[in-house]
Formats: structure tokens, sequence, C-alpha cells
DNA sequence: CGGGACCTTGATTATCTTCAATGCTAGTGG
DNA sequence: CCACTAGCATTGAAGATAATCAAGGTCCCG
């Protein structure tokens, strides 16, 4: 084997376990029934664990299960950018095949399975879980799109508003956040990364919500203090 | 009817004539013999013409034949992103369903066709004209992760290069390009939110880069005087 | 000739990066 | 327990990059 794709979860994983990220984000695209919940289950297979910063297999189509993963693109200078994340439940897009050397990384300690098994189960499927699936498959496009928006045309502290606006409300969708707490395993390096800004500007962007009251920051979580505010500068709304 | 996206083309176009440019991009990714050609151009239909600035439909897929078409992205504030572009031979891919409104756009006065009919008949075809099929539609992604790079990590300068290398090499597939000059039938304005720049600075970077004898610029084209040196700057190698 | 769309220029300000240190905390081995 | 280290967060100062403001200029077209 050439490159460390992650191996083999170690630890006896119940199937329940590592599905339940997965049947939720799906659940809040169009209500499962408990045979959707159970096919679901099933079907999930090859839990892989990853080290932080290994390799995950696009061979297949996976799921991450727990931890982050992100597409990454590194420049010959050093430069970085992290194209897009995929969070607890959702599902790892395959990199174009490009020019540039797209690679998806293990953000922190990730758990990840199969869900070839699913799509082709799904693929037989009418009703709520067929939707579900490609609901959530569109997902990507929009969470795509707010990063290409963010890049493009918003203010340092705009993104970041807009980004923990993004990842909180995919994190409600996987049944992970409260109604204002987000999980952030990021250090600031890999959130400059994420919002095109060098570490020291993200830093200060920090601390100016902070310093705004609009977020608590730390511990690898973020509070959202002012949705209102936060969501007006991510221009959700006017 | 709401919207206008478009209305029938009223000058009588032959079929071969607004097929040639969706040819010349697919037979750029999978030789095509005759009969695959043919079937391009006999499933090729109802051509629409677009005024610059209309709206163009995506209810069904469709492709540009002549002028440009892009996804634009207002906010109420008045900032605008063009976050993709849809050049002669390629598909109008269709935007998310997303909290923003993005919408497609006529650049230029335009002419398109529905790609419904060759969707169907593809889908039922094996061989080039299939894997020259997949390719075309894969390639969009690939524009999205340069631009996504553009819009990350570049500096204006780079930008700039990176979008005439890529818009060269796509007129290139569409046998549109000579082999040092691309059409660019943009406003200095659409070309800053294609770039995420302000106007003013688009100029300057434009002067920089002919003042470097990079590329000459205007009346709707532009000529790459120094490809190496501009491909180097887009980071398409070191 | 007037108007409008587009391009260009200079001056000023804001935003963001870079460079160079410093602090903090957790882990490691003596 | 105490250096010692490594990774991460933070700070200040300086400089580059890009946005904004305010005019002009050009060209085309009615």
């Amino acid at each position: 084997m050439g490159i460390q794709t992650g191996v083999p979860a170690n630890r006896v994983l119940s199937a329940q376990e590592f599905s339940r990220p997965v049947q939720a984000v799906l659940n809040s695209y169009a209500s499962l029934n408990q045979d959707d919940l159970d096919l679901v289950e099933s079907a999930l297979i090859e839990p892989r664990s990853h080290q932080s910063g290994g390799i995950v297999s696009e061979a297949e189509p996976r799921f991450v299960v727990s931890g982050w993963v992100a597409q990454v693109v590194q420049f010959a200078d050093g430069r970085r950018q992290i194209v897009s994340l995929f969070l607890p439940g959702e599902p790892i897009e395959r990199a174009p095949p490009s020019s540039v050397e797209v690679l998806s990384l293990a953000l922190s300690p990730a758990l990840t399975v199969s869900g070839r098994k699913l799509q082709e189960l799904v693929g037989h499927c009418e009703g709520h879980i067929r939707a579900a699936w490609e609901a959530l498959h569109g997902a990507s496009a929009i969470y795509r799109l707010n990063q290409m928006l963010r890049l493009g045309r918003m203010t340092a502290h705009e993104r970041a508003a807009s980004l923990f606006i993004e990842l909180h409300e995919r994190q409600r969708r996987a049944d992970l956040a409260s109604d204002d707490h987000l999980q952030l395993p990021l250090t600031q390096e890999m959130l400059a990364d994420v919002l095109g800004l060098s570490v020291i500007h993200t830093n200060r962007v920090l601390q100016r919500l902070r310093s705004e009251r609009l977020i608590h920051y730390g511990g690898g979580r973020v509070e959202l203090l002012d949705r209102e505010e936060l969501s007006s500068l991510a221009m959700v709304r006017g």
C-alpha cells in the first residue's frame, strides 16, 4: 500500500454508534422512519480511523463519522487553501482530477465509513430516504457557494461570522450542536486556511468578534452570543 | 410568463451552426467520429437568444452556443460576485437552491440550446461520446476549484493571470481561440466581479500586466504575450 | 451636441500581510 | 520536581495590497 489512507478501526465499534450522525443528517433533510434508519445502520460498513493529518481515500464514497476532514490545496510556495470541510454525518466529496493536487486530510483524529453499500441501496429506494440522500448531496454545493462568496466578496470579519453560522447549522443537522454552541476542532492556522486569511489576521478577527460580544471562542468550541448580528454580518439576510 | 429567460431564436439558424462549439468541446475531451458529431447536431434543440443582462433559465440543461453566461450573486448592499462563467460549447450548471439568490445571466448577447435530448441520447451510448460527456461535466468542477483558489489565496495580479490562462484553454477546447489570443467580452466591472476585486484595482492590475508585457488587452480580446510567465503566476507550475 | 457607458488617474484610507517576539500550556525526560 | 521542548495563541510595528472617493477622459450613439 502506497499512501496511508486510514486503518480499519481497531476498537470494535457498534454500527449503531457510527451511523448516528449520518442518520441525523439525513433525517434533517427528510424525516426517516425506523426502516430507513435501520437501512442506514446496516449499510454503513468498513469503518476506518485516521490520524490527524492523515489522508482520507476518495476511492469510494465515504462518510465522516467523527472528527473533521478537509479538502486541502497546497501551493509550492507554502500557501494553503482549505477548499471544503466535511463534518460528522457528511459525505466526503471526490476532488476533481485537476492540475493542482487536492487532498482530503483529517484535520483531527477522525473516523469514516464507506457509503458504497448505502448508495446502492438508496438507489433502489423511493420516498423520504431517497429525497434525503439527494438533499444531503446537494448541500455540499450550497456550502461551496457560501465559501466562494466568503472568499470573493466578504471582509475578514464577515467571513468568520458567515463560517460560524454555517458550521453551526451543519452541526445542528447532525445533532451535534446545541442552540448556540458549536464544535471547532481547528487551530487558528487551519481556520486561516479556510477563511483565506493570514493566521495573524485571523487571530485579530476572532478577538474583534469576542470584544464585540458576538462570540465566545476557546477550548475547541464557539459560542454564538448574538446570532442576529452574526447572521446579518454573514448576509444571510439584508 | 414571469421572468424573461430568453426568446426563441428568431433568425433561422442551422443546427450545424449552433452545434459546432459543443461538438468541438466534446471532441476535445475524447475524439468523436462522424456518427457522434451527427448525434450532437441532431440532438441540440430549441435555440433561444438572450439579450445582454437577460436571465437564462436553468429549468433544463442548456449549452451556451455564443456569448457568455455567468452565475451571479448579488448582495443587498450592491456587492456582486460572479461565481462561474459559461463559455460557448459549455453546459450551464444548475445553481444550488440556496439562501442567497444565484442567477444565470447573459453577460453579452447570447445564444443557448437545450441539451435535454442530447443528455438522454448520450445516456444510452457507450464509448467516446459518453466519456466526452462526462469529462465535459467534470470540467466545471475544475473551473470552480480554480476560482476558489484564485479568490482564496492568490494576489490580484495572480488572479488575473490565472483567469486568462484558464479562459484561453477553455476557448481552445471550443476551437474559438488562436494560440495566443482569447475573446474577453467583459467590461472591467464584470471582470472585477469575477476576480473578487474593485473595478479600479482591476483596471490597475490590467495595466500592470500590460506594462510588464505579459498581455495585450483591448477590443474585447486579450493576447497572451508571455505564457510562461503568466502560467507561473497562475501557479499552474511552481 | 449631449448623454451614457466605460475606462483611467491621483489622492487617501482601510484592510490585510509580514516580520519579529513573547506568552502559554502540555508533554517529556532527567 | 524541574528544565526543556513543541505547538499554539497573541502582540506590536512596519509595509504591502486593495478599496474608496473624486475627477476626468474617451468613445459611441441618438
